[in-house]
DNA sequence: GTTATTGCAAACAATTTGCATATAA
DNA sequence: TTATATGCAAATTGTTTGCAATAAC
């Protein structure tokens, strides 16, 4: 997501927040604001050192509140690398996706798109016989 | 995985570890012997169950011990469903494999195998310009 | 005023680790 | 005999929860 899009989906979610009928406190939108600078996967903890460095406010608890609220409202996606930590990033509102890539010598995990990749998952649900609502891929790689 | 299958992986697994220079150990054995009758993912917490319930050998720490050593030596596959508990499956010695969707209304996860899937993941690596070791695949999907 | 939200601290659950003992090679 | 593997229990880590105080509407 560029600076665009982040923006987008700042007022986005806002909106849905409020569509919700969810209160704008201090603590969840200082969490969706800092979420709305960060385009790649942070963790809770990467959230609560940052609010904490710029002052703002925001306990663990209420960090993961908030992850938890946006995640049922399907403003963010939860990203379970497999190294007992979760990740969240902001979901694009314009439905771009993209799927990650963990690399295997400095376990840094970066974004990628692909559109053959979408076109076979595309076909998978009439493929598989079902209604498939989402997908997630998690390659491992070295470069090359 | 068929029970052929799950037969040669158990002689397999075997063979890796002791080329590995481990050694045929009451624990791990319990728990590879375990593995080679469940082709389906299971935790760690519903091998140390049935290991109890047969009375064979097998503490927490020793399953959680084989297990890691299972996956490094690339004989197990670990899935992070995202529900903080790691899943566990052996890997088909023959290359086949699969991946997974999980039903939207259950929340079971069911396996699922699709050539031209793993076509467009084969090309990946030379579009992305890196060596793809592995890559893991999950679907979220209900029933049509 | 009411009700959602917060922060703290305690509670939790899954997994990991230290260490003395047991055991395969 | 000697290094690996085990079990126990304690320690860690990421995440969740109870509850009284606080702030949004």
């Amino acid at each position: 997501m560029d600076a665009d899009a982040r923006e987008r989906w700042l007022e986005h979610s806002k909106a849905v927040l409020r569509g919700a009928g969810l209160r704008t406190s201090a603590g969840r939108t200082a969490v969706v604001d800092m979420l709305g600078r960060q385009s790649c996967l942070v963790t809770a903890q990467d959230i609560a050192d940052r609010l904490r460095d710029e002052g703002s406010p925001g306990s663990t608890a209420t960090i993961y509140r908030a992850l938890e609220t946006l995640h049922e409202l399907g403003l963010v996606r939860r990203f379970d690398s497999g190294e007992g930590v979760a990740r969240y990033e902001p979901v694009d509102p314009s439905g771009d996706h993209h799927h990650h890539v963990v690399l295997e010598d400095s376990g840094d995990v970066v974004p990628f798109a692909d559109a053959e990749l979408e076109r076979a998952i595309e076909g998978l649900g009439e493929r598989l016989g079902m209604r498939v609502t989402g997908h997630d891929v998690i390659l491992r790689a070295r470069r090359a």
